[in-house]
DNA sequence: CAAGCAGATTAGAATTATTCTAAAAGGTGA
DNA sequence: TCACCTTTTAGAATAATTCTAATCTGCTTG
């Protein structure tokens, strides 16, 4: 019998190499915990927290260090909406945030519907990274 | 000769009154340094630095103090654009920003142009606190 | 399947931004 | 002017994040 392939069991070993990343034990115990499932928003001491319930020993600056190394490696994007706590979003698709600043939560919504129309040129010299839209809601 | 109350010298002790804040002395010497001249987008630290510089000596705990007093009361905005950063914005009318990653600069445009339409309604229980839309770019 | 080595992890110290504490000073209404 | 409540302040404390430098580990080579 030959060897099944499914693509639903996601090689995070694979997909972290294609990014650049050695697969190494804590990187994989942390994309699993990111990736597999829908998307999240997560900050580090959360998923710090979330790691370790699943028995794997990952420090804190490991847990930072990837975080910023996917990041960088695109694997994630870093959402800003408080002072002093960065959110890590996996949802790489083009979308925007409610934000429900009485308790800190981060809810994704489709930019399908949503048009940001009218931009200013950026300045001269500057290229587009990207353009957020936080809608700040409270209870 | 009949005393001249000219409306270009702007009052501060009589707006943070307004405002219902006590126009002590370190909260005028700031308010000076925040509002008059034009539009700013200051840091706690950036502030304190100018402010130090007109020989008026206030703590660094005061700068903040009176950051968030003068947010609560309406005289300011916060805008949280990167990591362990914030800045403070005495341009209360409804504008969004641009902002340079590359050195951390922010800037205004104006919202007369630019509509963002097709915003899904908010969360059940919640009510629409403010819409930020953020232009980010890089040298 | 060794080594060998560059890259990764880690504990703990360090840094940065911000807030807190508690004592001294100041603004204001009577 | 006085009393009283508010504000300021130095310095300690906290919270988020990064750094250091020693140890470890994934991968390539022989
Ligand atoms: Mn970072
Ligand atoms: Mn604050
Ligand atoms: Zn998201
Ligand atoms: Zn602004």
């Amino acid at each position: 019998m030959v060897r099944m392939i499914s693509s639903a069991i996601p090689d995070f070993a694979v997909r972290l190499r294609a990014a650049g990343l050695r697969p190494t034990r804590q990187r994989v115990a942390l994309a699993r915990v990111l990736f597999e499932g829908g998307d999240r928003h997560v900050t580090a001491e959360g998923l710090h927290a979330e790691v370790k319930a699943t028995s794997h020993r990952v420090s804190l600056a490991t847990v930072y260090n990837t975080l910023n190394q996917f990041r960088d490696a695109g694997l994630l994007r870093e959402v800003v909406v408080a002072p002093g706590r960065s959110y890590f979003d996996t949802n790489m698709s083009h979308h925007h945030h409610f934000f429900i600043e009485t308790d800190g939560e981060l809810h994704d919504f489709p930019s399908d519907k949503v048009t940001v129309a009218g931009l200013p040129t950026p300045p001269k010299g500057t290229k587009l990274s990207r353009v957020d839209v936080i809608v700040r809601v409270r209870r």
